[in-house]
DNA sequence: GTCTATATTATGATAGAC
DNA sequence: GTCTATCATAATATAGAC
């Protein structure tokens, strides 16, 4: 329902019952809390660029961490239906066509959600109460489905025989850095590498890395 | 020269020729922008932490913006610095070798000071005048420096031929993940990847990643 | 060179009108 | 459900004593 509806009843405000403008204040905050971490986002800041008013930050979240909390749920929930989405595809497949798939999956998903990996790194490099409450919901569950994944490709000879906790970082750091540090990026080589075609140059990129056969073969 | 060796003269206060100071709010402030960002790093944090009063700040940096640079000066003259020392080493290495090592060098630099590659991804998230300064500054010079080197790996065979922006980002971001989100990774998995052995692993498992030859040879 | 105290501005959260 | 106005606190920068 756009605003435009509302003007057979002008007495009234602009009223929203579809969580428009709380999904709005939602995203904007992802990007914003991604981009300059918890204490370095301003409340201010966030309703500006969504477009309202500070004071409904705290009518529809309560307060800033709890927006935190919320932002990051939105995100994540979105990683795990994109899994729940290809898991029936990976079933007929053999392992290496299947790992292939989830590293593609994966990389595209990072490229296309930036601001996951960027969040991440804000929380990941020092311990915190959001840390913990991120690792106890989310970080968990999807590290062991990763690190599963690899330990299979690396029984199965697809992949070096490397420890698996710096297997799995090696895979997530060159998946999602060049995505993390776009702006950098694209001074530094006038690439944009959050164009659809950049990010599926780089999912080619890792899955030839990584897969290396005789024949360097694509999936 | 701790503070107990001036108390014999009990008048003066405690007084620093030595750029002991500032040098300490530097390294101080050099971690605090890493880990919140410029805007989320508060100068009285910086202050407490480094164990002195924030009007030192201003009077030996002038303001928050100019600490900062001189706080990202201070690493990057450290990379560099590593990077000639080792440079000589380089000469005299066929091609397969000189990679490794610069590899494991990169590694080692990263896994011991990874406040580099956070900065880093505060900063390269989105355009500004300091990512603008960084790059014209430090990033230019080391990213040329490093997509020559791969540039060499690749056309000598070592390396995949998956375009060299991208290449080049995969081996930043496998080199580095693991550092920048380090409680992460230890509230993962308990392995703290800071310590020497971790950084050492890190190092082996990228280059094994990295250089696979038949026999998987190690330098 | 270092400290205490403070001016000024920004920030998170709240109260109340519509 | 949304807005304006405002309070209380926190943050950068400055002035001035030692």
């Amino acid at each position: 329902m756009s605003k435009k509806d509302q003007k057979s009843s002008p007495r009234q405000l602009v009223v929203n019952d579809n969580n428009q403008t709380k999904e709005k204040i939602l995203t904007t905050a992802l990007i914003t809390f991604a981009d300059y971490g918890f204490d370095g986002a301003k409340t201010r800041d966030i309703a500006d660029k969504a477009g309202v008013n500070q004071g409904l930050i705290t009518y529809h979240f309560k307060n800033k961490e709890n927006l935190w909390r919320e932002a990051v749920g939105y995100i994540f929930q979105l990683l795990q239906d994109s899994y729940d989405e290809i898991s029936h595809l990976l079933k007929d497949l053999d392992s290496e066509a299947s790992a292939r798939i989830s590293i593609r999956h994966y990389v595209r998903f990072v490229g296309h959600h930036p601001e996951l990996m960027r969040l991440m790194i804000q929380e990941g490099a020092r311990d915190s109460d959001r840390l913990a409450w991120l690792t106890e919901n989310y970080l968990g569950p999807l590290f062991e489905r990763q690190r599963n994944m690899l330990e299979q490709a690396v029984s199965d000879r697809l992949l070096p025989n490397v420890p698996t906790v710096h297997l799995c970082y090696i895979v997530i750091g060159a998946a999602s850095s060049i995505f993390s540090v776009s702006a950098e990026v694209e001074k530094l080589t006038g690439l944009n590498p959050l164009t659809e075609d950049a990010i599926n140059a780089h999912a080619d990129a890792v899955v030839d890395m990584l897969f290396r056969g005789p024949e360097n073969k694509r999936m």
